[in-house]
DNA sequence: TAGTGGTCTAGACCACCTT
DNA sequence: AGGTGGTCTAGACCACTAG
């Protein structure tokens, strides 16, 4: 059949569909983890075509409302609570306690925090990380990668860089668990004493790998933290490279109003 | 005809098309600001229904690498360089010295900045901005709404919540340019005298007001920033909430290792 | 095996932009 | 007017997931 209404000064036909669901979805008549009608079902509800429901599916999915799994279905999403990183985390306080950063977070935010360490050992350093270290590009540095995870579910992966001469009198740099306080609390033992952080924060959308790193749907934003830690001496003694979920953090930042 | 030899085992055909622009793009072989191809070209090109050419070119449009626009086309994205948004920039002497804090930055990041004021005057507080301000839901507040440009691109919307007995007697508040140094300038010569400032900072999808604001195809990711004024009595006398296209900005902090 | 989403076709008509 | 992208149809076959 040629009977083709196509949209006129009207909204599009799938714009409207995904309107009426996101509707369903924010009444909670569709509540969170339920199943979406199937491609069939809603089809033959709204009396369009295939690719017009397809479209409307896609529309939700980008919206994050729902998530679809090849052959099961789509689901309505459940947005679990934010996690919050203070700048307070990094207090020595909390170190001296014997806390790791991402454990005195957890405390507050909720949650079931753990860690997988990805990759402990030597790296070549990349360029940009090269330059905020003051080693010269390809300088080998020790490298530390971990995934974390809250609930059992991906949230952030980390890369700490740290120059060679730094690390290699302390043992637990090199374990996969660097001891009570992490390797900040490591590296003031030593002589390394921590004076200041600096961040810059960007955010972006996620790349392929890392859609799949933290089971992000593709199309999903995410934040990019470089955090530098500078000594009192002034010497950037790591560099840490983070990505993180972002419909999974909230950044807070204080700071004075200086002359 | 019949004759769909859909994807087997290999890759989409629309993610091979995709790829293959892509890598023409970043080879630079499609220039950036040059056209992309017409769909009726590609179609003939890698011999597919018009379909399948369209899921590749929102493909690359999702991954920032085209923008299209209706009848005109689909064009390589030209990545401006990006803003860096110091916590220097609320330092008093650059108040004292009468520039506000967006001309402060702009400086060092190149470009032609501007402003529009879209909105000045008294407001409802919305709850979250009320609670920030410590005052009850729906009090009458000043709003100071504007949107920045640079090169005459939008970048940023920003808008600052004030409670009303301290705007009051502040004649500037009202005006659409607040004069040098800004609106921070004018309460401190009232009396408040800024001590520090707190920002929260989310990343998140661009709605859809915000993607005709700022001028972003759907998809795009926004930083969400939230700062308080605090005074050096601990009352917070503004709240700025920005939302700023995040391929736009860096932010960068800087804190001491606290005790 | 039945049901689900994923890909693809070969068209159609519409809306926008340029000439 | 002619080209461009935007929407839509009515099917087809494939791939994944469940019972």
């Amino acid at each position: 059949m040629a009977s083709n209404e196509v949209a006129s000064s009207a909204k599009a036909k799938y714009l409207q569909i995904a309107d009426d669901l996101a509707a369903q979805i924010k009444s909670g008549a569709l509540a969170p983890g339920s199943a979406v009608p199937s491609e069939a079902e809603l089809m033959q509800r709204y009396a369009v075509a295939s690719g017009t429901v397809r479209k409307a599916i896609a529309e939700l999915r980008t919206s994050q409302l729902i998530e679809t799994h090849h052959g099961r279905g789509s689901f309505v999403r459940s947005r679990p609570p934010v996690q919050r990183k203070s700048s307070d985390r990094f207090r020595r306080a909390h170190r001296k306690a014997g806390k790791a950063a991402y454990l005195a977070e957890a405390e507050v935010s909720g949650g079931t925090p753990s860690v997988t360490v990805l990759f402990v050992g030597p790296t070549e350093a990349p360029a940009d990380i090269a330059e905020r270290l003051s080693v010269p590009v390809g300088t080998q540095v020790l490298a530390r990668k971990r995934r974390y995870f809250r609930d059992g579910v991906p949230t952030e992966e980390a890369t700490s860089y740290l120059p060679w001469d730094v690390v290699k009198d302390i043992p637990e740099m090199f374990a996969e668990n660097p001891g009570g306080g992490g390797i900040y609390a490591r590296l003031e033992e030593h002589g390394q004493q921590l004076a200041e952080f600096t961040e810059t924060v960007r955010a972006r959308l996620a790349t392929k790998p890392e859609t799949a790193a933290l089971a992000l749907s593709p199309g999903s934003p995410v934040i990019h933290l470089v955090r530098d830690a500078i000594t009192s001496e002034g010497r950037v003694v790591e560099v840490c490279d983070t990505v993180m979920a972002a419909d999974q953090f909230v950044l807070d930042y204080r700071f004075p109003a200086k002359d």
